[in-house]
Formats: C-alpha cells, sequence, structure tokens
DNA sequence: TGCAAACTTGCACACTGTGCAGCCAATGCG
DNA sequence: CGCATTGGCTGCACAGTGTGCAAGTTTGCA
C-alpha cells in the first residue's frame, strides 16, 4: 500500500483513461495542422493513437470536441472558476478575474493554443464555437451570474447579457491574439476588451 | 410583352425555385416543432416538400441552415443593413438601427419565429448558430464597422469587438423574447440590451 | 483467487453531405 | 415557331460521422 502522489493520480485505470485521451486529443491536432481540419478523418486520428475507431467515441462525443476540449468535456469550465471568487467581489471583477485566469491558463499551453486557433480560423464551421475554447460553458455562466447579483435568469436582462457579452469578449480577444501571432499575452487583450465594454463601447475618436 | 409586375417577379424559373425553397424551408419547420429536430431526417423534408432528397440540397447546404436561414443563404443580411445607414450617422446609433430593422422584420414572422425559437432553444447543439437566424454575420458586420469608424479589423480592437457584442444582444433578445413568449417586441428588448451595454453594463443595484 | 466494474473493440446501421451524369422544363433568339 | 442553351431536378455511388449492441479484456477489490 502506498500514498497517493498526486491529486490526478487515482489508479492506473484512471491514468491510461487520461493518458489515451491525451494522445487522441494531440494527434487530432497535430493531424489538423498537418493535412487540413476536412481532411483529417476520426479513423486516422484513432490510428495515430493507437486505438480503435469506436474508442474515439468513448473519449470525445465529435470530432470537433477532440480539438475544442481536449481535457474532455468534464474538464474544468469557466462557469467553476467564476462560482469559485469570493461571494464578497463584486460580478464585474469577479468576471474578470475568473476570465483571466482562465485565459492564462489556456496561454500556458501557448504553443497548442497557436495551432488551435489557426486550425480554427481557417474553417468557418468552427468559428460560432470558437468561445468554447475558452472553455466558456455560457448557459452556466448565466446562471453563476445571476446567483451573484440575485437576479432571475428568465425575467432579468442582466445575466444573460453579461454571459453573452463575455463570450464576445473572449472570442475577440481570441482572435486578436492569434492575429497578433500571441504578441500581447491574453490577459491584457481581455482586460482591454473588458475595460472597452464597461466604458459602453463609446465610438472611437478619429485621429 | 409586359411589364415586370414587382422587383421579385423575374420569371417563371425563379418563382418555383423559390416556392421549391419555401416548401423545404416550411417542412423543416413543421416536422421539427412536430418531431423534434434529432427525428427529422433531410429524407423526410424533402418527401414533404415534394422533392427528392438531392434537391434539397441544391437550395441549401445543410440541414441546419434550411431551419435557420429559411430565405437562403443569400437572403439580405445584417451586415447589408448596416452598410445601408448614411455615412453620416455614427457607429452606434447605424448599428442600433440597423438591427431594429433586422428584428422588426424578423418579428413580422411572429408564428415562425417562435416555432423556430423553440426548435432551437430544445437542441443546444443549435444554441450556438442562434444569432445567424438574425441574420447577423459576424464577420461581414465587423467589417462594415470598420469601414465606418476608418479603422483597421486587423489592428484595431473595436470593429471586432463591438460586432461580437452586437451578436450577443441579439442572442440575448431573442432569447428573452422566447422565454417571455412574445410579449415585448423584439425591438424594445435589443433596445434596452444597448442601452444596457452603453451604459458599461453596471452591476444591478440589489433592490 | 475470483467477481464486478469499466474500458476496448468489431459490427451493423441510420444519416449527412458531395461528385457526377443524365434528364427535363424554362428561356432566349432568329 | 423551332431550336439551342441554360439551369434546376434526380438517381446513384461513395466517404464520413456518430450510435447501439454484444462481445472480449483489463483493472480494482474483497
Amino acid at each position: 500500500m502506498r500514498m497517493l502522489i498526486g491529486v490526478t493520480e487515482r489508479g492506473l485505470r484512471e491514468r491510461k483513461k487520461a493518458d489515451t485521451r491525451a494522445a487522441l486529443a494531440d494527434a487530432t491536432l497535430r493531424l489538423a495542422v498537418d493535412r487540413g481540419w476536412a481532411h483529417v478523418t476520426v479513423e486516422a486520428i484513432a490510428t495515430a493513437a493507437d486505438v480503435s475507431y469506436r474508442t474515439f467515441f468513448n473519449h470525445f462525443s465529435s470530432k470537433e470536441e477532440a480539438l475544442l476540449l481536449p481535457g474532455g468535456a468534464d474538464q474544468p469550465r469557466l462557469s467553476a472558476r467564476l462560482r469559485a471568487q469570493p461571494a464578497e467581489t463584486g460580478v464585474l471583477d469577479a468576471v474578470r478575474t475568473a476570465v483571466r485566469e482562465d485565459l492564462a491558463a489556456l496561454e500556458a499551453d501557448a504553443d497548442g493554443l497557436r495551432d488551435r486557433m489557426t486550425v480554427i480560423i481557417g474553417n468557418p464551421s468552427l468559428l460560432p464555437r470558437l468561445v468554447e475554447i475558452g472553455a466558456a460553458d455560457d448557459r452556466e455562466i448565466a446562471v453563476a451570474i445571476a446567483e451573484r447579483t440575485g437576479q432571475d435568469l428568465e425575467a432579468d436582462l442582466y445575466p444573460g447579457l453579461l454571459s453573452a457579452v463575455l463570450s464576445a469578449a473572449v472570442r475577440v480577444s481570441l482572435w486578436r491574439w492569434h492575429v497578433q501571432d500571441g504578441a500581447t499575452p491574453l490577459t491584457t487583450l481581455v482586460d482591454e476588451a473588458l475595460d472597452a465594454v464597461a466604458a459602453g463601447l463609446p465610438a472611437p475618436t478619429t485621429r
């Protein structure tokens, strides 16, 4: 009998599963960069990861999920980070902190993020799902905001609107980060976006 | 020889094509409401519209498009309305007017919109594409905004951010319109959303 | 050691979406 | 009117996604 090494260490079975999932996600990204998204088949991904076609779908519910949520559908999402903020913090500060944490985590694997963004931007069909790469689960975020402001998700405008605008800010920041080739940190970009929103999006003054 | 009756009257061929497309879009919506989106096959839609399976894809590039863009992919979009605003109008006013026009046009067919919204909201996979029903073509809108402010789409934050926030406002308005069962006009709802954004999304004061 | 739970695999199947070739009706023109 | 052209309609074959099911196989645990 031995002590657990780390929190993620929960037996051989769990480790193997995580390895397989990582291998599939890696293969997905690598093949997409090499061949282009449209020319990557699940068959090819599975072969590259040394598992069967059928096993791919034991880990991801679709090809897109393997690209957008490499950690699996149950990886911690933005809504979780938002809920983790101290209750006495104001909504806007809580939201800003949560999204900064999230994007900082994303940027830790800058190479992977760059590749993912290249694939997504090169494929219009993936664009609407761009936000999800930022682990943004819109509906849950709205719920978390409603909890924090003590409002009703259905009756009140604010929770839904703030969560949607937040998604917009994340999407735009990821986009800019990519076109700038990562020159500015994601956290800085999203701060700029949130500042502009907080200022009410005034029309830019012509220089 | 006779005069053209209306602008949309351009010969029997064109009319037939429009009829077929309308029949397909109608069948799509009706079947989706009756059976649920997942249980509607293109086969069934084509049969209901009295055309072959293959013909469906001559009008729509996917099943989703038939639901979201019943007028076809080349119907006038929000970006077109935005460009149609007088050049001397400020961006924010131009955007607001354009989106109000667009949503007013949508609400003209309130029954159809209600049904469409019911189907979309009942199917998570369609949710990210909710905006498109508002004919919002994100990228083109950003370009139009950049033209109006004389900015650069890649270098400047503003055009991309405003267009993304606009999409957010449309999405939220459609959502609220639906949960309220159409009690408040869409134009009013989107005005509220845009007002809140213009005010910088201040945290609601606890009553 | 042996059972149960969980992961893997193969197979069959329904369905989407595309390329291609032939067909037929609308159109335009002399 | 007659005829060539255009463009939508159709059937067919095919690649690919995603799912249900029923095995097999490995791990966890008593």
